[in-house]
DNA sequence: CGCAGTTTTGATTCATCTCAATTTGTGTGG
DNA sequence: CCACACAAATTGAGATGAATCAAAACTGCG
């Protein structure tokens, strides 16, 4: 039943690292699990076909989002999963005094709604940072399917484990680090996400406002401008507007651990645990 | 082929708002999940019976630990969820300079083990803070099980998707919340976690320390001694060492929201989104 | 081409960290 | 049971990193 890898149009994400560029205008959708370009990072994951084939007996919908929409919102009943094909989300809650409080970011590959599986209701807004298009997964369809396939359990369970693993990072940059550190380990988390996508490592756009950068880490929109400033000042990285260039990632990476963290220096003889 | 219930003495769990009392001494293991008291907030749920006899089946182990054991390292291969029967635990990651960065507190009916699944390793410690008692499931025993109830399948994902909800939650205080409404949204987790096990709401005793708050919190112990002083003078707690009192909790609730954001204050018309 | 939103940069303020001293609590051995 | 040592908690005084307030420069969009 499923499709044959009909060609698309869709920016191929595999291959050589380029520039990430902005997503093409004119697509077609999508075809198939089997021939998708981040099945990889999906929920079929890279070993197995059976997963791949089993996904797309599902013949779920896509949806296209335009730059500033919605996906969903807080208190949207939950019923699917959503897989990022292209575009750039961001998830948010919003707090009683109107503001919003930037929870994380979200790239191709990677899932989304694993907030709203414990209580039916999603419990955060996400909304497209950039025109995008996204793969939509019926919750109980895709755990039915998983209780066929032993592979498919696991690796939604990875991927939820993934997402639990990626927010423990998150609250180690919060309660740990300075606002330089924060900083340079967003930057150096992006980078990473993006030469998982075979984009490149070095240089990428910043899909995201300063004061939503900042909003994630826990600053203020003009620590995050001075922040970079002072990175671009060190040699460390390149700011133009949007567009970033990390020129020695070691550097960066020297800066989220042997040092900066909040202003706390190492004791005199460090042991491991 | 799974017990009955053969009476233990371990503190029954369920019933009449207590002080949380120290773990008693002289406990037989429990026996079995349709039994269990603190099953409600465990896997197989408070609603199917069916899914209780599927984790007897399991005939899991039980696991005790002295206060100050090890239930695993991060880098211990990943093969078991663990729930806490009794005890208090915290999860930890040691940082490169060898200090302890808290990530979690267990109690009750709370899994453990969720960091693992993505690597097949654990990326966090984990320590009992008390004596205490899990019960060891085997994951692909479980992934198995839950291959055949559905509900079951379900309740893992739901306690999933708390762990993610939780920790979004603990990124939201860190990045927005002062040290005063840090520590009282953190007492207030507490007891509203110590509510859902049939404990007292308002009064309960810390089974960490000052310091460890203050890692969890992303604040020196000091600042939690300070505003836990502070909270006293205003009448909102009562803090005598590790015994807390909640004397005022919709005082404390106010303290997270409507004011006490990192010192930005709300906008002057508020509106939902 | 102008206007709104975004970003940068500067001057000042303040919450929290740091350093330090003291008190209190806890477990151990005589 | 007491004394001792050590861990934990409290409190104060001063230092500092990030927030705040403010203004100017830049960007992009209609």
């Amino acid at each position: 039943m499923r499709a044959m890898a009909v060609v698309s149009s869709e920016s191929s994400v595999k291959g050589g690292a380029r520039h990430n560029a902005p997503s093409a205008t004119a697509q077609r959708y999508p075809t198939s699990c089997v021939a998708c370009n981040v099945r990889d990072l999906c929920l079929p994951g890279g070993d197995s076909e059976s997963a791949a084939d089993l996904m797309d007996d599902m013949s779920y919908a896509r949806r296209r989002l335009r730059r500033g929409e919605s996906l969903y919102h807080a208190g949207t009943p939950f019923r699917s999963l959503y897989v990022v094909r292209s575009g750039f989300f961001k998830s948010f809650v919003v707090t009683e005094d109107g503001s919003e409080q930037v929870t994380g970011f979200q790239m191709a590959g990677e899932l989304i709604g694993f907030d709203g599986i414990e209580s039916d209701a999603h419990t955060v807004n996400v909304r497209a940072l950039e025109d995008g298009l996204v793969c939509v997964i019926p919750f109980t369809q895709l755990e039915r399917m998983a209780s066929r396939s032993l592979g498919l359990q696991r690796q939604l369970h990875r991927l939820m484990s993934r997402a639990i693993v990626h927010n423990q990072g998150v609250m180690m940059v919060l309660a740990t680090m300075n606002a330089e550190a924060r900083v340079a380990s967003f930057l150096l988390d992006l980078s990473q996400r993006f030469v998982a996508r075979g984009y490149s490592a070095a240089e990428f756009l910043l899909r995201m406002t300063r004061e939503e950068i900042g909003s994630y880490l826990g600053l203020k929109l003009e620590t995050v401008s001075r922040v970079f400033s002072k990175l671009q000042q060190s040699r460390l990285i390149e700011v133009e507007n949007k567009r970033i260039s990390l020129l020695d990632a070691p550097g960066l990476r020297a800066l989220t651990g042997g040092e900066n963290r909040k202003r706390d220096v190492s004791p005199p003889l460090a042991r491991a645990g």
